[in-house]
DNA sequence: TCCTTCGTACCACGACACGAAACAATACTT
DNA sequence: AAGTATTGTTTCGTGTCGTGGTACGAAGGA
């Protein structure tokens, strides 16, 4: 069997690797997994899924269930999680025009966070329509594809940008971008007008358009979208949403602190170099 | 000497252990934590943290921000932590029953969930009164010393009950139990009554009334609690106070399923719970 | 009854985690 | 400006300890 390189990279420590890995696991299994079949799913050795579960349970990240001989997540990451909730103010301040964005369109509003080389959902709300997508809060999609993640990569640093594009663009639907050189081209146009676009790159039939929010500091560091399916998001329509998309997130980075911008010209958009 | 006390007993992989200690750390510290922050707080070699903290970036367990160079939790014990909300029916469920009850006495009412050797803060609705108590959603106490520990541990089986009993009670204020004989006694009290009682025990000048929330298996998941200064639960207040927890608490364990005790009719429970 | 599959326990071996030391790149002092 | 202290990063040899085989008792299923 061809071991992935996964766990080969420099200044990991591999046990801890693996055991972050069985954390997971046992996260996405929604509990309730016993110790073989988290030795299944992790390709570990029976003893040493043993002694990781050990481990993890002392530590309070996992619980062990003794009537039935299963674990599931444990009371640690519960606080832990509460901790980072804590630091999103993003969320909080981003919620209210979320809400009013989601209510002009009647879409589903989402609010990401770009996490490595995906976006995470942070926040999310529905769209009245029965036809619903199928991201979730908590969920992940790559960057690259989503109109989130390159609405954030577009006004990153070019040193930073790097470091989150993966060097494999592999296409989730037919009309994904493939070459590197797309991309940067797609990511230039979205910093020039402000806004991203994501014609069913990521998802079939779905299209999302996105915009930046921005700190205090200059940065991005998150990034709101409406999304909905291409029939409810004409071409017609995309100026309209795009101009209201991009008008909520200036809004939401004007309360994170942002110095507002003077002029309005919508292609004049620019994130401060400078530190 | 002391290392199997130190770092654990059997089947603990060390570099796990610690590189979960150098993430509650990081997660006790707020976030922006440097390298030899980390190493001095956690007694590691700096070479040491720098590897674990790389492993736990590489795994979205921390976030490394280069620009300041420090450390703060990553969006995976976000995602995980929102996992394990999921999993917490009592929280949802006991949330209008704690409203109920804080609105009858103006006094702050709190949910626990044992935890190892300690409970965990899960929900908790703040009085009406400027003195408020020190706990915090979050936050841990030892089982041993607390109304909504006690609460639990009285009606967990005897062999369950000793696994999360210490070995040692160390006196957190005058009134704590110090010997595993007079805290059983109180706990058999507790279970003949029905409620628990802690007089100062926890926290100097701090009375709690707590009783025990049970699930559809008819064993103990979690307490609630009603706590104040000791000046605002006088003796006399006890019983009203008492029986107003233990009234709630049942109507949460029948809300989450638990067959009512003293009617035995199937499909016929759903009445007395005013709703 | 046998047979399978579970969690737990033990052991010998060699991979690899570890700490010391030195590196480069900043901050702080003089 | 030069010196000094601290930072994060890298390399490397040593010996610890994490690892996988293997085995045992218990608990179902056939």
């Amino acid at each position: 069997m061809s071991e992935r390189a996964a766990s080969g990279g420099a200044y990991i420590v591999k046990p801890v690797y693996k055991a972050l890995n069985v954390l997971r696991c046992v996260g996405e299994h929604g509990g309730r997994l016993t110790l073989t079949e988290v030795s299944r799913l992790t390709g570990l050795h029976k003893t040493t899924a043993y002694r990781y579960l050990h481990t993890l349970a002392e530590c309070g990240f996992v619980a062990h269930d003794p009537r039935t001989d299963t674990y599931g997540l444990g009371m640690r990451v519960w606080e832990l999680g509460r901790l980072v909730s804590g630091d999103m103010r993003v969320r909080e301040v981003a919620l209210p025009v979320m809400r009013e964005l989601r209510d002009e369109f009647n879409e589903t509003v989402n609010l990401g966070i770009l996490d490595g080389k995906e976006i995470v959902y942070v926040e999310m709300l529905e769209s009245g329509h029965a036809l619903s997508m199928r991201a979730r809060v908590g969920g992940r999609d790559p960057a690259y594809s989503t109109s989130l993640g390159k609405a954030i990569l577009a006004f990153l640093p070019e040193e930073e940008q790097r470091y989150h594009l993966p060097s494999r663009l592999s296409p989730r639907t037919g009309r994904t971008h493939t070459s590197l050189k797309a991309l940067r081209d797609d990511l230039s146009a979205t910093r020039r007008r402000g806004f991203a676009l994501d014609n069913g790159e990521n998802e079939e039939d779905a299209r999302c358009i996105g915009a930046p929010v921005f700190d205090q500091s200059g940065s991005v560091v998150a990034a709101i979208s409406v999304s909905a399916p291409a029939s409810r998001l004409p071409d017609e329509l995309q100026p309209r949403v795009a101009a209201a998309v991009m008008k909520a997130a200036e809004t939401i980075s004007e309360r994170l602190g942002y110095p507002e911008l003077r002029d309005n010209a919508p292609g004049d958009r620019r994130y401060s170099s400078g530190r």
